[in-house]
DNA sequence: TGCACGGGGTCCTAACGCTC
DNA sequence: GAGCGTTAGGACCCCGTGCA
């Protein structure tokens, strides 16, 4: 998968956070997830580098609270944020972008395991149907039906937590635009539906 | 009730590979 | 060389559980 920020990006990115409110490094990395609706999750490794980087250039400043150390951006790293405002809107457009473009990607990913599921249903079927009758077959046939079932119910609660979860980051702030939410949502509602449809025959 | 222990969560560092 | 990213691992704290 492409990198989630170009150079520079991350660094810019990080200081718009701590422009928002003071936050330990484990607090970043968590707020990146949530904004890239759990899609990029930075590694520690990723995160404390550059923090220590920006310290280093005086647009933050860290404070240790116990076991945490919290970083707060300073007055030099706010005039860069004001400074590279176009930028910053420009990356979270990125940021949104790729988000739909994971969603596609997911989409795509289900589309391909169903054709596979649906070829293994057809074996499975013609395999059923070339073999002699055997005792229990209702209730083989029962238990199918039981699953198929069960995966429609599935199916349908997976939806609905999607478009609940994406909906809470909304409200929460989240900074994805409204549009990319819509794009994953029906990404997520079509590969739901595909899904159904696949399980149908 | 109190203690020991294990598991999980949080926070952080170090080393390294890859891309631009 | 700078910056993004992963993997590995250590230290610390909290909480649940079992046992005497």
């Amino acid at each position: 998968m492409a990198p989630v920020f170009s150079h520079g990006d991350l660094r810019l990115y990080l200081l718009s956070l701590l422009d928002e409110s003071p936050r330990h490094g484990y607090d970043l990395m968590q707020a990146l997830a949530d904004r890239t609706g759990g899609t990029y999750t930075p590694s520690a490794g990723t995160i404390y580098p550059r923090l220590a980087k920006l310290e280093e250039e005086g647009l933050v400043t860290k404070t240790v609270d116990g076991r945490k150390t919290v970083y707060a951006i300073t007055d030099a790293g706010r005039a860069e944020v004001a400074a590279r405002a176009g930028e910053l809107e420009g990356i979270q457009s990125d940021l949104a972008d790729s988000v739909r473009l994971i969603a596609q990607e997911v989409r795509g990913s289900v589309r391909e395991a169903m054709r596979s599921l649906r070829a293994d249903l057809a074996a499975a079927s013609k395999a059923d149907r070339d073999a002699p009758a055997r005792p229990h077959e209702d209730d083989e046939r029962s238990a199918a039906r039981e699953q198929l079932r069960r995966a429609e119910a599935a199916v349908t609660e997976f939806r609905t937590q999607v478009r609940a979860d994406m909906r809470t980051h909304v409200a929460r702030g989240g900074q994805l635009s409204a549009s990319a939410v819509d794009a994953f949502i029906e990404a997520m509602d079509a590969a739901a539906r595909e899904l159904t449809r696949g399980l149908r025959g």
